[in-house]
DNA sequence: AATCACGGTTTGAACGTTCCAATCGAGGGT
DNA sequence: ACCCTCGATTGGAACGTTCAAACCGTGATT
């Protein structure tokens, strides 16, 4: 038997049942205040009633927006399944939606941009793993094209300087693991860091090195060396077979945490250790590493909501949301960001853009407070 | 002075400037055979010319087919950068799109996945993180929706049992790590596993079961219990203080695996281990464990083949190539795939689903070559 | 010479939505 | 009684593409 049509309700099915026009029920999902009450409530009803949903694509053949982000995704990344997560739960609540894409390693992808752009694929872009010489913001910038970064462009050029970006303040994240070592009594506060020049590796040295002159430790050692287990090991070695080693160490990532750590125990030394980036490796039993946790969940849902405020939509797309499906969790601090440097008023480049400095937190664990104790 | 127009251009500016009507240009990008060596030439030297690239949504809204394909993404899940690489890789280079979406953390999300159909979001789904009672698969297969799950279904119901998958031979795995410790010289080789009944955990334990009774081991003791660093140090405890203890053990994952480490190195036995996934962080030194390793690469980029396979589209779906943007690596290794239960030819539900199990590869370290190397 | 087949091309319509201008009825002011 | 405004609604058009069918020469077949 030949069951009926079964078609998917569209905008005429919905104005037909409702004896409205097209028109009039499209008004009532986006401009629902143009419309009288009393037909409203007789359309929503019918849309309720057929589960009636708009047709995403033919909105945006329309409207010119596909309501969609592109994001690129590299190589490695331990921290990416918890910014995906929470880029997209953000991003979802407001109606739009991630899509991936994949660029040539070496080379900055910039014609995968293009051609998304090209093709109308999306509408912006959430760029991240920002290098010193990258193209792409001013690319982006030049063609007016909606886009926010995490990370910082670490560069003064001007030219380079555009667009927003939301980054961690690492250099108050070292600041606070100084401080941190400080209280728990030490007064040798070395740092294991990266070679001058990669942006955030200066950064984080630099919130070590003002903590120590604002404690009045005055000059601290410092060692500097790619960032691995082996190099961290190594760098921490030399500090600490120097006159006057240093009681504990600030590391600029928890790979040179650990190899710190490492080269702490092979000497029997007992040194309080701070590490960076909280990767998942810190907590470990047997590694224990204190470390500076960066807010990705944060940091996820405020690239994506100052990315969605440039796209110009209200603060909530019309969309007849479906029961309780986008929940999501955000297991984030309050609201500890702290504004970066006031958006600087230019001619009339596009909206003024904006920048957040987010504050990451100290995640304490043995290897600062029980130093000691690591050694089996 | 206002400058021209420089209008993006579209199928009928191409059409114009070659001489030609709309359709002819259409034909040329999609079904190259039908139109004239001569006219084809000169349309494709006017596209190059003036850069078009077809609108993607307004074809989308024509052929009623996105060209993308819908991936719910939960919380930590620490493989997830290489599987969505590799994923969007192979999804790229045949012109389709990830896209990301969220599902509230507890229930199954079916709602979402509804509401992306009824958008006409997507054209299909990945599926990852199969549980036991999912009904995620039965769903979308009753409505005729394509999707590939990464993870068999782990049931016996032939109403659960639906749909194409790739997965992981786990059994072959813990074969291939048993077979590697009795070669080590072991004879006694305990399992260290999960409770019964989660599919995955049942397959590993069964691959050490038979490879001990193919190698004429005879019964070995095993034990079991919930994942976690602290649960593998019980479980190994219990395995090491009982009579004729274990020399090495299999373990069902790495987490468990490293409890057990730590449990030998504080009982201060000297014991072979293998874990299970190669997560990253069992190749940290000092830990240096030994593991077997899923091949994420490939599982993404077989996934996403058998998707698109469904999707009926081409080898290679006709689109003008953006020259050397998508590349992408593949450091897996080759054909080394193994084919599942022959596909049931049932009446008529579709296409045959495919499925594939992949074999695992044993990635040696210290953890069982020199397992009294380890203790500091 | 009429018919047919066929490669190559064009024409109109359609996909489902929203924009734009027009329409209509009801009051309100002069 | 007239014009005007205003709220509510409507009908056509458009977004850029592809589908389905029609068209049109040309050469072969009858």
């Amino acid at each position: 038997m030949p069951r009926p049509p079964q078609q998917v309700p569209s905008v005429s099915t919905v104005a037909r049942a409702a004896g409205v026009s097209r028109q009039t029920v499209s008004n009532v999902l986006n401009a629902p205040h143009v419309v009288h009450p009393d037909t409203r409530a007789r359309v929503e009803a019918v849309i309720r009633e057929v589960g009636y949903r708009p047709n995403r694509v033919a909105r945006s053949l329309r409207t010119r927006s596909t309501h969609l982000i592109g994001y690129c995704v590299g190589g490695d990344n331990p921290l990416l399944d918890r910014f995906l997560h929470a880029m997209s739960t953000a991003a979802g609540q407001r109606g739009y939606h991630l899509v991936l894409f994949t660029a040539p390693p070496g080379a900055d992808g910039l014609p995968a941009y293009e051609d998304l752009l090209a093709r109308n694929t999306v509408d912006g872009f959430v760029l991240s793993e920002t290098t010193v010489g990258d193209r792409r913001p001013a690319w982006l910038a030049s063609r007016g094209v909606p886009f926010v970064a995490f990370g910082r462009p670490w560069s003064s050029d001007p030219a380079v300087d555009v667009g927003s970006w939301v980054d961690v303040d690492g250099a108050a994240g070292t600041a606070a693991a100084t401080r941190h070592l400080y209280d728990l009594g030490h007064r040798r506060i070395g740092f294991v860091g990266w070679p001058a020049g990669s942006g955030s590796g200066d950064d984080r040295l630099r919130g070590w090195r003002e903590e120590c002159a604002r404690l009045g430790l005055g000059e601290q050692p410092a060692a500097h060396g790619e960032n691995g287990i082996e190099h961290g090991a190594a760098l921490a070695t030399t500090l600490l077979t120097a006159p006057e080693p240093p009681t504990a160490l600030v590391c600029v990532s928890d790979v040179m945490a650990l190899g710190a750590q490492q080269a702490a125990r092979a000497a029997g030394r007992a040194v309080a250790l701070v590490g960076f980036d909280d990767s998942p490796l810190a907590a470990l039993p047997g590694i224990d590493l204190t470390s500076v946790r960066q807010p990705v969940e944060r940091i996820g849902r405020d690239v994506v909501r100052l990315l969605l405020d440039q796209l110009g939509d209200g603060p909530v797309t019309a969309h007849t949301a479906v029961p309780d499906a986008q929940a999501g969790t955000a297991p984030d601090a309050g609201p500890d960001d702290r504004t970066g440097p006031p958006p600087d008023t230019r001619p009339d480049t596009g909206p003024a853009p904006q920048r957040l400095l987010l504050e990451p937190t100290l995640v304490p664990r043995l290897s600062s407070t029980h130093p000691t104790k690591e050694q089996p």
